[in-house]
DNA sequence: CTGAAAGCGCTAACAA
DNA sequence: TTGTTAGCGCTTTCAG
């Protein structure tokens, strides 16, 4: 198990190939300017290959100065199958620059992000929220030259509740209900996405919507569609797809029926939504282009280039199910 | 954006403090066996900490030979929160003892997981599966020391179908089902788990179970409930509980009920798991204890120490709600 | 009790 | 065209 394998360096491929080791490194970082004779390049692949060289990468960072690890610290809160995908989506576009992602779950037990950012010698740490002043500059001493908040609490959340009670108003909703959710870490989220809804109601000259908390329990989801119904509510747009099948329930607990009694519109398009019963109609955005914006801006920002501000396409759009 | 800010070198910290860099390293590090008087110690710490000095994790890592980063390789399947809340509880365990947790999230398009070792220089990697020959061997040459499959797949997983079994049969179910999974990444823990499933049955003198594989699609359910209803299936263990809402929404489809016509018991009690209709029995396990003991098994691997072969204490159980 | 020096593996100047 | 040298920041002998 703990068989030590002595590295293979530099060393060990310029012996094995017959040159020095800045032969080597010329060779293998296609050096700009140096002119190798094929042969003796070809010699040194050869060897490097067969013996299985890697630079060793905290050498190499500590030599360079910077390292191409970026740091994507995930906040505590239940990662859906979307973030999941932005993650992969980021990873892949940050690949193309030759940067490589890992993730941080931000516990409360865990270790601290600028520990976990000095730990891998992160130079971009990027975030789903903005960090404050105090851990930007915690990030900086760790060796982050680039500190990205995603601009994920922004206008983004704002258009998603936007389009979920737009949809309702255009099905011929008058009353709009929100459901929030119960669990504390997402709440800020989901303030901002209310925003957009109570927007659209504003907009259509609509009363601002019904806000309700709603946790994952039958019982209470029950009271607040009673609440709801009460208040002549027609359609209810959820923060999340999670909270839009506990209202789901809620409805089948009062003996009611959606979309006849009470409509409902999720957010994100979890797997079990299309299942649900009735299935859900539910916002889903495309996490694709706005990966590819931030894989940009990092890359912009530890060249010192200026990252063009040519805003992610979102994309949000509803997917229609029979909630609705 | 990208102030270089000079970072902070342990010669910073000794000009300070009016010593040399070995007296700030064998304070900091609380060296053995040497005695710096109280006031020199005190005169480091403060300097130290009023610069916001951190050690250079590339360098220290380069001098020692090894890194406190372990990399936890997250396969291309769906995070549920069950997994998310286990790479917690894994980092939070290894923080015990001084490691640093980050995720690899392994897509088709990302970068390799010996890539990624690298680059962070991780000295161990846990996976979720066995790695193959050739993977262990360049993870080796990467520089990790532990490579750990975490044994996700062997009987604890088994274990969880015993368990999903054992309830139906306690209950009088007789002919068992089971809905795999139509997820590729997550078929070899559907088989395990339906391994357990297999083995409780044959223990109960009972036929194997009739399994159907059920994607997350109403019809495709509805199908697989008219198979198993006409095979006389009276109770369905499904993979996990997306699958087994899957296989709910079939048994509503068809007009039946459940648990009436056909229970449903799934795995993992994701959070909508209760809001189901009818809410939805299903087998939980502690992570906290399993991830424990995989830190342990890392540090007993890094230190050359043998893992102690307890195995954790995985304590599988039911949820009992109206599903079955 | 403290400091000087060596060296981890790498690459960028500079010399040959 | 290739090799020699220096140094990134750290810790760890070994002298003083």
């Amino acid at each position: 198990m703990t068989r030590p394998a002595r590295r293979i360096t530099s060393t060990d491929v310029a012996r094995a190939a017959g040159v020095s080791r800045t032969t080597v490194s010329v060779v293998l970082n296609d050096a700009p300017g140096q002119s190798i004779p094929e042969e003796t390049r070809r010699r040194v692949m050869e060897a490097a290959e067969r013996l299985g060289y890697r630079p060793h990468a905290w050498a190499r960072a500590l030599r360079a100065g910077r390292s191409d690890v970026a740091l994507l610290a995930v906040p505590d809160l239940p990662i859906g199958s979307s973030i999941s995908r932005f993650i992969e989506e980021l990873a892949t576009a940050l690949a193309a620059f030759n940067l490589t992602l890992v993730t941080h779950l931000e516990g409360a037990h865990g270790r601290s992000l600028p520990d976990v950012c000095a730990s891998v010698g992160a130079s971009a740490v990027i975030g789903f929220y903005p960090f404050d002043a105090d851990t930007v500059q915690a990030l900086r001493r760790a060796g982050a030259t680039v500190v990205l908040p995603l601009p994920y609490e922004d206008s983004s959340m704002q258009q998603v509740g936007r389009m979920q009670a737009g949809h309702l108003i255009s099905r011929g909703h008058r009353r709009i209900g929100y459901a929030l959710t119960a669990d504390a870490a997402l709440r800020p989220m989901a303030d901002d996405r209310l925003r957009g809804v109570a927007g659209a109601c504003a907009q259509a000259g609509l009363e601002p919507p019904v806000a309700l908390t709603v946790g994952l329990q039958v019982p209470e989801a029950a009271q607040a569609v009673r609440r709801w119904t009460e208040q002549s509510v027609t359609g209810v747009c959820a923060f999340n797809d999670d909270t839009a099948i506990a209202v789901l329930a809620g409805i089948h607990e009062q003996g009611l029926r959606s979309p006849t009694d009470l409509a409902v519109i999720g957010a994100d398009d979890i797997p079990t939504a299309q299942v649900a019963i009735p299935p859900l109609t539910t916002v889903v955005f495309d996490l694709h282009e706005i990966a590819r914006d931030h894989a940009e801006s990092v890359v912009a920002g530890l060249s010192g280039t200026q990252p063009r501000s040519t805003p992610a396409s979102f994309n949000p759009r509803v997917i229609q199910r029979a909630s609705t």
